[in-house]
DNA sequence: CAGCCGTGGGC
DNA sequence: TGCCCAAGGCT
């Protein structure tokens, strides 16, 4: 029995029941598949369903404003995505007539549908036969054919995908895309696979050669660099002062509090007399609110710290980003984990 | 094209 | 604790 159909009889019995797995509306595919990028189903699927709540078509994701759009993706990370989305919503809506498009050289036009996105929305939606190469099929591939070609190198890249273009079912490319990612997250998993019950047990090089853990092969990346923010909470009578960040940064266009970033973990003294803090806050006193908050992205740790300013009034919006919002308006701006966690908890009671 | 873009969970 | 990884894409 060929790869194909091995894996397609594993699913149709042990695959799981998943809410976009039930539609071929190429516009609810989009969603989820945008949603799940880089994120594990069981973080994802809220937002998937509160963003087919609130927007039941493309027409509605178009009409919506980003600022909407980034508030209900706040805590789902890569905002870049949700921005994206607005781009190819509105393009679809005004440009396309409405008509999500369903194939995949048209998919991958679109910002934020890059190789992936465009197989998968494009095998489930019409069964074009496209194979999806995400993290699960390099894993089932390396494992199943002992290959040790990293993953992540330009020629790894391009062995993985002739492979799983070669292996694809050419009867039912969306089951069969379904059915290798499902494949992976559950049983062909990064740490404790569940070799024992395998379909492939008997033919996967990896499990005879006993390097399954060693697969897949990855190049390793970089180590992140270490920055400190210095947030401060300026909030007298109800009114907050809250600032936009930029955009060529981590966390673009997203609010937070009035910022003061060093090159390393000051102590308040030493902050206070610092040229930025005199310009923003004159001889304003500030108290600390707790210790330093470790905050751990991809590619930076982040070592926060929050300060509150008594006097508040006496702090004028200073740049044109910063602006006073009432507390009670802060849930509707989008904000990044670090400010609306620390919002969570310091306004708790 | 190597580096960047978030957050959460497992071990 | 620190590291890996998760239905990737953009520049």
């Amino acid at each position: 029995m060929s790869f194909a159909s091995k894996l397609i009889i594993w699913y149709q019995s042990e695959g799981r029941d998943l809410p976009w797995r039930k539609t071929r509306d190429p516009y609810i595919i989009w969603l989820s598949e945008i949603i799940l990028q880089q994120t594990r189903v069981e973080q994802g699927l809220p937002y998937f369903y509160t963003f087919r709540e609130h927007f039941p078509t493309v027409l509605d994701f178009a009409e919506a404003s980003e600022d909407e759009l980034l508030r209900l993706w706040q805590g789902l990370g890569y905002y870049s995505r949700a921005r994206n989305m607005h781009k190819t919503a509105k393009i679809v809506a005004y440009e396309l007539k409405g008509e999500f498009p369903v194939d995949y050289d048209s998919l991958l036009r679109l910002p934020g549908i890059g190789e992936y996105t465009a197989a998968a929305i494009s095998s489930f939606s019409v069964g074009e036969s496209k194979a999806v190469l995400d993290g699960n099929v390099f894993r089932v591939l390396s494992r199943v054919f002992g290959i040790s070609t990293a993953i992540n190198s330009t020629e790894g890249k391009k062995l993985f995908q002739s492979l799983a273009q070669d292996l694809i079912s050419t009867i039912d490319p969306g089951t069969y895309n379904h059915a290798i990612m499902d494949f992976g997250a559950t049983v062909c998993k990064p740490k404790a696979p569940l070799c024992e019950s395998c379909v492939f047990r008997g033919e996967c090089a990896a499990f005879e050669e006993g390097s399954v853990a060693l697969l897949p092969v990855k190049i390793k990346s970089k180590k992140s660099r270490d920055r400190y923010f210095n947030y401060f909470l300026v909030e007298e009578d109800g009114l907050v002062l809250m600032a936009r960040r930029g955009g060529d940064d981590v966390w673009a266009n997203m609010y937070e509090f009035p910022l003061l970033e060093t090159r390393e973990d000051l102590d308040l003294e030493t902050l206070m007399r610092t040229d930025e803090y005199r310009f923003f806050f004159g001889s304003t006193v500030v108290e600390p609110i707790g210790g330093i908050t470790k905050h751990v992205l991809s590619h930076q740790n982040i070592y926060a710290r929050f300060f509150r300013l008594p006097d508040a009034k006496s702090v004028l919006e200073k740049k044109d980003t910063w602006h006073y919002f009432f507390l009670e308006n802060l849930d509707k701006l989008a904000k990044h984990k670090l400010i609306f966690s620390f919002i969570d908890k310091y306004f708790k009671d």
